[in-house]
DNA sequence: TTGAATGAAAA
DNA sequence: TTTTCATTCAA
């Protein structure tokens, strides 16, 4: 750590109009319920509850055609490997490609996509990109409560011999400006 | 098996 | 601090 906090670089946004926040409507369909193993007693409140996870308005989800969920890579690594929890990003990625709004029609490339949804992350406006970083957290509950003795264990010598990783190709600076535009027209035409 | 992004957590 | 790995699927 240190002193390099200046990690936001422009965002002034003078006029942002701020999006008009629509009201949480989560009634009390979502009522707060203690886990069945957790005492009254040893609960403690957390500072800010951010109980309800409202749905993003940018980039949701598409409604239809997302019931079957493939087990991703389910060769290799044993049964019995535990994926590690989603952060934010992944999870937004996940849904950004499953709802098609760019992906598969125009690029088939997922390492450009990456970096077209990289760009758009980016992008993003603050309260945004704190919704799935809200689904993170959730997501990591479920995670912690589904395996409770989970940890995170990265093995040291993974890569190889420490080999040059051998680049397939890097995007163009002629397309990596398409892929700036992509994303902020993205971001642009999304706002309501 | 790799690439490409971001972020959480381990070493 | 650096490295691993979570998602995703065409090469």
């Amino acid at each position: 750590m240190g002193a390099d906090e200046a990690r936001d670089p422009g965002n002034p946004s003078p006029m942002t109009p701020i999006l008009t926040w629509a009201v949480p409507v989560e009634p009390a369909s979502q009522s707060i319920a203690f886990a069945p193993n957790m005492t009254p007693g040893t609960f403690i409140d957390p500072p800010l509850a951010i109980e309800a996870v409202f749905e993003p308005i940018l980039f949701p989800s598409s409604p239809s055609e997302s019931s079957v969920r493939r087990p991703a890579h389910s060769k290799k690594r044993g049964e019995d490997h535990i994926p590690r929890p989603p952060n934010a990003f992944i999870l937004f990625r996940s849904s950004f490609i499953k709802s098609q709004h760019v992906s598969t029609d125009v690029e088939t490339n997922h390492s450009t996509l990456s970096k077209i949804i990289g760009l758009t992350w980016q992008n993003m406006p603050h309260d945004e990109r704190q919704i799935w970083h809200a689904k993170a957290k959730k997501a990591l509950e479920e995670h912690r409560k589904k395996w409770p003795q989970y940890a995170f264990r990265p093995s040291h010598g993974k890569t190889k011999g420490a080999a040059e990783k051998r680049k397939v190709r890097e995007v163009e600076p002629k397309d990596m400006k398409r892929c700036a535009k992509i994303a902020e027209l993205l971001v642009e035409g999304s706002r309501p």
